[in-house]
DNA sequence: TAGGCTATAGGACGATCGTCCTACAATTCC
DNA sequence: GGAATTGTAGGACGATCGTCCTATAGCCTA
């Protein structure tokens, strides 16, 4: 038990801190309450704030990264992978309803703070914009493949913009409805 | 030039600081250093930070008001006026690629500070959302007015955010062409 | 058993934050 | 022309921030 879980332990609590209060929003004290770790004790395992939120990132790639795999992985069509993308919105909407998009809201928050941490923190727009591209390539749209992926990934986040400020879950479900709608249209006409 | 002028300077800078810097990490000196002005004559105006917040958020709130009344009084038909309001996203261009929306950024920066001032600066989505509803109803979609509305506000939320974090000009017009064929398709069959 | 790592605790540090207090200049009013 | 009000300046305040330093436990190795 020693060690190594420490720096996870405080890598996943800043993750869920990050997402929640902000980024600049999140003290030190904050994260070792809790991790329950003296705050001291911190800088044996990070030199600095920034430090940790890289590892955050970091772990936001790696998590994304696994998940867009696993849903390409599972042997559907293209379609239903994109699917995939549109109902997180869904799966995730009580969060979203209260904190936004975790993507979008740190990329937000680190261009306000003209954060050096904020070209990796695109990173994880990226993924999934080449990702959608991607399906999109597959679907046979392989000339406006990465504007379709843009236009799904600018609602995407647009839903959840609104879908936190307004609270609205009924909304965040039609959206997401007639975002699968807009997605058929573009599906080769076969049963 | 004595006293009035004083405040008014106090929540202009105040304001421009919020939109570029965002209001936490927004300091009083940062506000003093763009008005020239002590810091502790500060209090003399605006009794905490707070108070400073809810006077941006009604400068903000009566200037989008007027502007809305602006483009409802120029006589063009709905659909122009819609139109108006699509277009912000590339009359603001160089500002939204820098710090993102004004509202949907403040609204999400409120939300994670769980500010208590967060349901005044939603009143600026309510102010676009009702205007929109009012749009669309005149328009002839009298049932889902307020869907169409908030279907349009999510997004130009999404394309900004987009456009923020790319930095991308050219997605950001090509998008707004995109909503203006949606909304044509609105239209009723008129020259 | 002695010595060297690993990991943690606790607190000191300088800076900055929002807030508040007091002194003083400028203006207005009796 | 003295008094009261209005507006401004400057600094003190307690708290908290990110950072850094040192002491100390627990462990493995020799």
């Amino acid at each position: 038990m020693p060690g190594k879980t420490t720096r996870a332990d405080i890598v996943e609590a800043a993750d869920q801190l990050f997402y929640r209060q902000g980024y600049e929003h999140t003290s030190f004290s904050d994260i070792a309450d809790a991790v329950r770790i003296s705050r001291g004790n911190f800088y044996y395992h990070f030199k600095s704030k920034d430090e940790i939120l890289d590892a955050v990132i970091a772990l936001r790639l790696a998590d994304t990264q696994s998940m867009l795999e696993q849903w390409e992985s599972e042997g559907k069509r293209p379609a239903d992978r994109i699917r995939c993308f549109i109902r997180i919105l869904i799966t995730n909407r009580s969060k979203i309803m209260l904190y936004g998009c975790p993507v979008g809201t740190l990329s937000a928050e680190l261009a306000k703070l003209d954060h050096g941490s904020q070209a990796e923190a695109n990173k994880l727009f990226e993924l999934f914009r080449t990702w959608l591209c991607r399906q999109f390539a597959q679907l046979g749209h392989k000339d406006d493949a990465d504007s379709l992926a843009m236009h799904l990934l600018a609602r995407s986040q647009g839903v959840a913009a609104l879908a936190n400020a307004f609270r609205d879950e009924s909304f965040l479900r039609q959206e997401v409805e007639q975002m699968c709608d807009w997605l058929d249209s573009f599906v080769p006409a076969a049963a």
